[in-house]
DNA sequence: GTTCCTGCAAAATTTTTGCATCAGT
DNA sequence: ACTGATGCAAAAATTTTGCAGGAAC
């Protein structure tokens, strides 16, 4: 754990202005607590739960509430800079939303809990279709797949 | 309330039967709250949460806790006869999943409220299509579209 | 200087668990 | 009869809210 070496295209430096400049357009005021979880989520390469982020500011020995967390990501998931994404355990993960638009969803293994991103096109136009055909004009969405990365796949012979 | 007058090709009566087989064939005892719970979700349409479940059982005039239809819904969705979703609010909600493999998706209206179930091939396919790419085995999906619904778009001229 | 942000603690929600009792097999 | 299911109450876990003090503008 370090500064942000991109793994793909590191959208992390970007996203950090991004979200700054969404919050203070929407007339939100800078603090301590707002730059330590905007920090550390572009530092994160997925989702993590509030709890996560919270632990990880705190080890990098800040001092910000649970609560001061939850607020910023609220605010940052209000004002489009962050998805929020949740996997069926009853908790809540957020991550960065490029400004871009770009963006890719989750395979969560059952069995060794792992959380692997990917993007499809073809997803995303199947899904721009659906709107279409439904006359439902969507905003956002979230598809999480659920089943066994391959290390937890039954290796045969 | 009554029995399930079928809106599209009522597949409650049969899932009804499959759920209680699944049950059983995984070891579990039968019961009042089981039952009601089973007969619940039967007749919805779409998924509920527990909270509904349980309201609308005791509305029915039984009296089950509502630790029991956690309990059996827990029970349901690990023999596979009941699918879990959640749209972002804290909530578990949960819906029949038929036995002949088929199910649909949600549309959720950030204005109303409103959940719409929809279904798409190519939607499926696309996803069927990330599984083997990503050699993950995909064994259960959900996808979630927010956005606005026919009627709370602001109809133009 | 005013207003909003922040941290802590308390509250509100949703879900789970303990336990005595009752019902299913 | 034995074992699991059930209802109620209490506990646990996650998220929200109240409030006093301090920082941002």
């Amino acid at each position: 754990m370090s500064s942000g070496r991109g793994h793909h295209h590191e959208p992390a430096g970007a996203w950090t202005g991004h979200a700054e400049s969404a919050l203070r357009a929407a007339g939100h005021r800078s603090g301590g607590a707002r730059s330590s979880v905007i920090a550390q989520l572009a530092a994160s390469d997925c989702c993590a739960t509030a709890q996560e982020v919270h632990d990880a500011i705190r080890a990098s020995g800040q001092r910000v509430g649970l609560a001061s967390v939850y607020r910023v990501l609220d605010q940052l998931v209000a004002v489009g800079a962050v998805t929020r994404v949740e996997f069926g355990d009853g908790v809540s993960r957020f991550e960065p939303a490029p400004p871009d638009g770009s963006h890719h969803h989750h395979l969560v293994c059952e069995r060794c809990g792992v959380v692997r991103p990917f993007e499809s096109p073809e997803l995303e136009r199947a899904i721009h279709g659906v709107g279409d055909r439904e006359r439902f004009r969507v905003e956002t969405h979230e598809v999480v797949l659920h089943g066994r990365c391959p290390d937890c796949l039954p290796k045969r012979a």
